[in-house]
DNA sequence: GTCTATAACTCGATAGAC
DNA sequence: GTCTATCGAGTTATAGAC
C-alpha cells in the first residue's frame, strides 16, 4: 500500500494525462505540458511511471474502472429497460459531441486507431476496453433476448452497435456536425424496431 | 503546368507520405523519414510543399482522386448487382485487414481521429474522402432504390454502411483478429435482408 | 517523493550555394 | 530544382541534491 502522498501526484497525473491524451491525442501531447497542468515536476513522474507508454497504460486501466461505476451506473439508474438502456448510452457519447461542437470523439477510439501495432501493451488494454463496452451492450441485449428473434447473434449485434457508434462519432467529427452520428442510431434504431417486431411476432403465434 | 521534372520528384513525396502516414500515422511519421525513403532532399520537399501539413494535404487530395478509379471501378466492374456491389467494396476492407494479419485500417479513418480540430484545412479534407465514399455506397442504394422499402432513408443507411465498415475495422484492429469486421458486416447483411425482404413484400401486394 | 538542471536526441523548417 | 549544413525548439528521459 502506497502512503498516502503517493497516491495524489499518481493521480493527477493519469488524469491530466487522461484529459489531455483525450483532447490532443498520445503523439501530440509532450509530457511538458502534461507536468506543467498538473503541477508535477519530470523527477516525480519518472518516480512513478517508467516511461510516458507507462503513464498511458495507467490511463487506459483507469478508463476501465470507470466504465461502469461512471458512464453506465447513472444511465442504469435511470432507464429500466434494457434496449432503451443501449440507447441512453448512445444519448450520451451524442451529448459529449453536442457540447464539444463535434470535436471530442471517443477517448478509447482515437487512441485504438493512432496506436498501431508498436506499443503492444497499450493495444492489449484499448481491446479490453471495447471488451468491457461491447460485454456491457451484450448483457442488455440478452435481458432482452425473449423479445428478439431466437435466432439473432447478439454479441454480433452487440459489435455491430460499438462499431455503428465509432464510425458514427468519427463521421461527426470530421464533418463538424451531429447530423452523421444521429443518422446512424437512426437505422441501427430501425433495425432494432424491425428485430423486436419480429420477436414479438413469434411470441404471438 | 510544371516542368517534366517536377512531378516525379512531388509524387513520389506524396506516395511515401501516404503509405508512412497510414502505417505509422501522421505525428509519428517524421520528415527524416520520408525523405529517406523517397530519396529525396529536404530542400525539394520545401521547394514542392510550405510544410508537412501542406503535404498531408496533397496525400488527402490523392486519396480522393484515386478512389473511384482504383478502389471503385475494379469492383463495380466484376459486381453489377447495387447491393452486392456494397458488399464487395466491404469486402475489400477486409481483404486489407486479413493481408495486414488486422494491422491496417482504414487510412482516411486513421488520420480522421488522429487529427483534431486544429488542422482545420486537412480535417475539411477528410471529410471530402467521407463524403465521396458514401456518396458511392448512396448511388448503390439509390440503383436499388425500387427493391428496398419506400420510406427508407437510403442517405442515413449509407451513413450507417460507412459508420459500421469504420466500427469495425476499429475494433478488428484493437482485437488484432477478423472477427469484430465480420460480426458487423453480417449484422449489416442481415439488416438489409430485411429491409429488401419488406421491399419484396410491398411490390407483390 | 520532490526538486532543478540537463543530457541526448528528434522534430519541422530554413539558408544559401550550385 | 536539388544539394549540404544547420538552426532553434521540442521531445523523452536521467542525474543527483534535498
Amino acid at each position: 500500500m502506497p502512503p498516502k502522498g503517493e497516491r495524489k501526484t499518481r493521480d493527477r497525473l493519469i488524469e491530466v494525462a487522461m484529459e489531455l491524451f483525450y483532447q490532443q491525442g498520445f503523439h501530440a501531447t509532450g509530457l511538458a505540458q502534461i507536468l506543467k497542468q498538473a503541477g508535477v515536476n519530470s523527477g516525480s513522474l519518472y518516480h512513478f511511471f517508467d516511461s510516458k507508454e507507462e503513464l498511458l497504460l495507467a490511463v487506459l486501466d483507469r478508463y476501465r474502472e470507470i466504465l461502469r461505476p461512471v458512464l453506465l451506473q447513472p444511465i442504469f439508474d435511470q432507464v429500466a429497460d434494457p434496449v432503451e438502456r443501449i440507447f441512453a448510452l448512445l444519448g450520451v457519447y451524442r451529448q459529449g459531441l453536442v457540447m464539444t461542437d463535434c470535436a471530442a470523439g471517443c477517448p478509447i477510439g482515437n487512441l485504438a486507431l493512432e496506436l498501431r501495432e508498436f506499443h503492444p501493451k497499450a493495444h492489449q488494454k484499448i481491446a479490453e476496453n471495447f471488451e468491457d463496452w461491447r460485454q456491457a451492450v451484450r448483457e442488455c441485449l440478452d435481458e432482452a433476448a425473449d423479445r428478439l428473434p431466437e435466432r439473432v447473434d447478439r454479441e454480433a449485434l452487440a459489435t455491430l452497435i460499438l462499431a455503428a457508434m465509432e464510425g458514427g462519432v468519427m463521421q461527426s467529427r470530421a464533418y463538424r456536425a451531429i447530423d452523421p452520428f444521429d443518422a446512424s442510431v437512426a437505422m441501427l434504431r430501425d433495425y432494432i424496431d424491425r428485430l423486436l417486431a419480429e420477436g414479438a411476432g413469434r411470441r404471438r403465434e
